[in-house]
DNA sequence: CAGTATCCGACATGATACTG
DNA sequence: CAGTATCATGTCGGATACTG
């Protein structure tokens, strides 16, 4: 809980779960993520042991985020919460809303 | 991401995962939840189709929590993270800590 | 490029009191 | 029993500016 209770760290997952990314990567790969909170969540993960950072000695330095054994089993879980949002998407339409049982309130 | 954003809506899945419960068998299963969290979690639940409410009436009155079939299908999101955090469990411990990859800070 | 440092406001959660 | 209504507070996340 503590994992998906922050807002950006189911999308980092979900970036990380194909291929390693940098920090901008990953900043241009979630739209409008502020940097201090892609960092936040990168620092969390990684003490977390989920991610591994890796820092290259280029000019200018690179640093690298990849998912460690941890991280990839628990694409088990993102990949199962996309598979169930996917299934139910649409399910809470007005066309549906009428098949739904009453509520009686 | 709404689903699982709020603090106890996961446990409140596990409450009723198994069987339907009245509210304050819900609050008392919890632990420390608040009248006003717990309402908040079960209306955000029920509006969202995943639990279903119903009203018996009782003197006092009865309501009874339970999941719906969208809200069943949510417990395979529910038991792969018990089963990644189980799986997991113990595993960021001091030993365990030493053969993990150094991290060039 | 990959961050760090502040500041700030919105929202989530908790505590408390009250009701049909 | 099953809530509703308020109020208080902490924290999360965004905006902005700056750095090696």
């Amino acid at each position: 809980m503590q994992i998906l209770g922050s807002k950006w760290t189911f999308w980092v997952m979900g970036e990380l779960a194909t291929a390693p990314r940098r920090f901008n990567e990953l900043r241009r790969g979630l739209g409008n993520i502020s940097t201090k909170s892609l960092n936040d969540v990168l620092r969390f993960l990684e003490q977390a042991h989920i991610i591994h950072r890796e820092v290259f000695a280029t000019v200018p330095v690179t640093v690298e985020y990849s998912m460690t054994d941890k991280g990839k089993d628990f694409l088990r879980v993102y990949y199962t919460m996309q598979d169930w949002g996917e299934k139910w998407k649409g399910y809470d339409t007005q066309e549906n809303e009428s098949r739904m049982p009453k509520i009686d309130r």
